[in-house]
DNA sequence: ATGCATGAGAG
DNA sequence: TCTCATGCATA
């Protein structure tokens, strides 16, 4: 399991607290930030009625169910593999053997490396063999526990948050850079392209016939340093125009590089098959019914960050574990932040 | 195509 | 703990 690529990964996530992406239009988030800095604040001021909203919530939620009609599953319908069971089964052991996450793209501390540093590519490209890019074959390399070779990387994003969003930039960006524009081929945040470009490639990929898990794998055979596969999710959200901005504008001049490295590839009509394989992992994905996933929904409307008591009580009243909830609430507001409903046009 | 989850990094 | 980028599993 472990990735013979000792690689470090730089990984180096942005994550510049900010929003870097935009709301534009709707920036209630923004808004909803500014104001509640802090969570125990808001705590507090929710303490009072928190209970009658939560209530509300879920008379909402109850009423939402019985207009519905009704459920089809019964709540805690979660098959969890583990639990309680052996225990050595599965999802441990599936994140143990591979840690690191790819991630890729996006800016990094304060302002400065720039993207094209070579710094230890080397020391991941080993792993691709054969198969260039012209992998249309499904092997996939990289996504299951056995390679686990991501990269993390290092490009710094195009923090320039150009003219329309605004937004606000983090200290983070780089502070002089406007040279990035142009010049690396990336760069350039604006969601128009973005979107031409998602589309764009999505049928030409097409046409070169391969599948969104072809791309992923194949990416790692760019040797791009710092980059290496995706996941079928991430090229299809990345073509759905799924993610948030930034993600979008990192991913683009990769998967830009390596549409032309395939349709080169094709020319030269080589191919290789490749086969990898490995596998054995389960992870299991917890499942939360309607009309629970009806209460959260309502639950979020009122207060979309709830604190770790709320959370915990929600769990409680839902019969759901804790952190599904956490989770669950985690992954909406990453949600509302993706690029088809913010900014963009 | 998407839901739920993990993990890094910054608080 | 939260945000973010990603991914496995699944419908």
């Amino acid at each position: 399991m472990m990735s013979m690529n000792s690689k470090q990964p730089f990984s180096m996530h942005p994550m510049l607290h900010e929003p870097k992406y935009t709301p534009l239009h709707s920036s209630s988030e923004a808004i909803r930030r500014a104001c509640l800095p802090t969570p125990s604040l808001q705590g507090n001021i929710f303490a009072g009625f928190d209970e009658t909203l939560l209530q509300r919530a879920e008379a909402l939620a109850a009423v939402d169910i019985v207009a519905q009609k009704s459920h089809p599953f019964k709540p805690d319908a979660t098959y969890h593999t583990m639990t309680t069971m052996t225990g050595m089964t599965c999802t441990p052991t599936s994140s143990s053997a591979h840690l690191h996450h790819p991630s890729v793209l996006t800016s990094h501390h304060h302002g400065h490396h720039q993207p094209s540093q070579g710094l230890e590519g080397d020391l991941l490209d080993h792993l691709a063999p054969g198969l260039s890019l012209g992998g249309m074959h499904g092997s996939d390399v990289c996504s299951t526990a056995s390679h686990t070779v991501h990269m993390s990387a290092i490009n710094q994003m195009q923090h320039h948050h150009h003219h329309q969003q605004s937004m606000n930039m983090h200290p983070h960006g780089l502070g002089a850079h406007g040279s990035l524009g142009a010049g690396g081929g990336d760069a350039e945040p604006d969601p128009r392209e973005l979107e031409s470009f998602a589309e764009r490639f999505k049928q030409r990929r097409i046409k070169l016939g391969v599948t969104q898990a072809d791309v992923g794998s194949a990416l790692a055979n760019l040797k791009i340093p710092g980059v290496g596969c995706l996941s079928q999710s991430t090229i299809c959200r990345f073509e759905s125009l799924t993610l948030s901005h930034n993600n979008m504008v990192a991913l683009k001049p990769i998967l830009e590089a390596w549409l032309e490295e395939a349709e080169r590839a094709q020319r030269e009509k080589m191919s290789k098959p490749e086969i990898f394989n490995g596998g054995d992992k389960k992870r299991k994905r917890t499942s939360i019914a309607a009309p629970e996933k009806r209460s959260l929904e309502a639950y979020f409307a009122v207060q979309p960050r709830p604190s770790s008591e709320k959370i915990a009580a929600i769990a409680e009243k839902l019969d759901l574990k804790k952190n599904v909830v956490r989770v669950w609430f985690c992954n909406q507001r990453q949600k509302q932040k993706r690029m088809k409903f913010s900014a963009a046009h």
